[in-house]
DNA sequence: TGAAATGTTGGGGCG
DNA sequence: ACGCCCCAACATTTC
């Protein structure tokens, strides 16, 4: 009797460049497994907005395959459907969370136990963690010579076409997708996402190359202008792989070509985003307890605030500084914020607030379509100053001139900070200055002057640990 | 992937 | 015509 293969689905919900799935595909029938376990990752277990895209994403890939949903520890299910079906193989694309490894390690041991053979495949990530290395063997501290290693390194493999797996017939019991409460129940804040996002590879594919005909050309510069439309907005499809980075990266290296020079800067600066998200996944690879603990050692004496009322204003979009209130309004209704307003509020979170930088990844875990645990941590311990190649720690983002400096006429303002919209534009940055105009917009929660300098004198406390 | 403080220069108003 | 001052614009240093 023919026995199935197990492919065990994670943040790899595609068919095309999908080695996993390719091989699991050849070896036999499939039994296409996605294992919802809110058990091993702990208080990373998907957040709100991750669990409306997850729906909608498993949603997608059930138009392709045939999956059979399962609740529980992903091990514990494994071992269950390898039971129920006789499985003779698992197939899974790696994953880079610190809780992954001993759960992939334990997978392999059921496998063993069960007389079954595990198969691992890489391709969430262009190169292996373990691949790039510095010239001692060490893994890299800083983002530049790890991105030099990274265009040294082989260029990456080129995406192979959808898996045409077939399908185990016999029955495998499968929950239902919608008693898994994955969407909002009684406050529905989805609504905003539904204009906003098309997850499942199809969307995945469209925004791609979207973002190739319409953003690409533009996106050196316009990258940084959040009233502007020149960014991928790819990091949710790639977060929970409905597209690769391999896909990206040859899509983008095929349009440079094309143009024959004239996108080769702004096509550059594109593939070193992607390299920024290895990067985080190198450091939380080698430093697993990046999300919880400061990279650099001497932030363990930071003098960080308790603040639940400022933390609270500042979730709400109530801080008194515009481009702070309509970056946190604009992820509250979409499930994403603009990349150079995410620097900015959360600057003004961690140096203005003195609120730690662990509080801020929450909330963003919660409430990003792209909540992603190596971006997030990498990202917020950035700004914070106590990650890996940091920001400096003089470096405090002045949220009036950032403003000023990349939405000049205040539309992006306008758009998410209603209370605003009849401003001109030479105080919409500063709305304290417009006396003349009565508006229920409250005023500065802190006066960004005395908050740098207490953020100054407090980096300055550890200071002798840093220089 | 910053900002503020401090230093320098040079043009124009004006006695 | 000259020297002086003011200050914007730019450069450098410091946090």
């Amino acid at each position: 009797m023919n026995k199935p293969v197990i492919m065990w689905f994670r943040q790899d919900l595609r068919t095309r460049d999908h080695a996993a799935l390719n091989a699991a595909a050849a070896a036999g029938e499939v039994i296409c497994l996605y294992v919802l376990d809110d058990e091993t990752p702990g208080q990373w277990r998907w957040g709100g907005a991750s669990r409306w895209w997850l729906h909608r994403s498993l949603r997608e890939l059930s138009k392709d395959l045939r999956l059979v949903l399962r609740r529980g520890r992903a091990d514990a299910v494994i071992a269950d459907v390898i039971k129920e079906s006789g499985a003779k193989a698992v197939y899974f694309t790696r994953d880079y969370a610190p809780w992954s490894p001993p759960l992939e390690h334990r997978v392999k041991e059921i496998c063993e136990s069960a007389g079954a053979t595990c198969h691992r495949f890489g391709g969430y990530l262009l190169h292996e963690p373990e691949s790039i290395r510095n010239g001692s063997g060490e893994p890299y501290k800083v983002y530049t010579p790890f991105s030099r290693a990274c265009f040294a390194a082989d260029e990456p493999r080129l995406p192979s076409a959808a898996a045409k797996p077939v399908m185990w017939q016999r029955n495998v019991r499968s929950e239902n997708l919608l008693d898994w409460n994955l969407l909002p129940k009684h406050l529905d804040w989805s609504k905003g996402f539904e204009s906003e996002w098309l997850p499942g590879e199809e969307g995945a594919r469209t925004r791609l190359s979207g973002f190739i005909e319409h953003g690409l050309s533009q996106y050196a510069e316009g990258r940084d202008r959040p009233d502007q439309s020149f960014t991928s907005r790819l990091s949710p499809h790639l977060h929970w792989g409905e597209i690769s980075p391999a896909q990206c990266w040859a899509a983008v290296r095929g349009a440079m070509a094309r143009a024959q020079g004239k996108l080769d800067v702004a096509g550059e600066k594109y593939l070193k985003e992607i390299l920024w998200r290895e990067f985080s996944y190198s450091i939380l690879h080698h430093w697993p307890n990046l999300p919880e603990a400061p990279f650099r050692q001497e932030f363990a004496a930071f003098p960080w605030r308790n603040d639940p009322d400022a933390l609270k204003k500042w979730q709400q979009g109530m801080t008194g500084y515009p481009i702070v209130d309509a970056g946190m309004r604009e992820l509250w209704a979409t499930g994403t914020m603009h990349n150079r307003v995410r620097m900015i509020a959360a600057s003004f979170l961690t140096k203005d607030l003195l609120v730690p930088w662990t509080e801020g990844a929450k909330w963003f875990w919660d409430t990003l379509v792209d909540a992603d645990i190596a971006s997030n941590s990498a990202s917020w311990q950035w700004v914070a100053g106590c990650g890996a190649d940091a920001a400096p720690y003089f470096r405090i983002f002045n949220p009036v001139l950032q403003g000023e400096k990349f939405d000049p006429e205040g539309a992006y303002v306008r758009r998410w900070v209603p209370e605003l919209r009849e401003l001109p534009s030479n105080v919409i940055h500063r709305p304290w200055e417009a006396h003349h105009i009565q508006s229920n917009y409250p005023a500065p929660m802190i006066d960004h002057g005395f908050a740098r300098n207490r953020a100054l004198a407090a980096l300055k406390q550890i200071k002798t640990a840093i220089a």
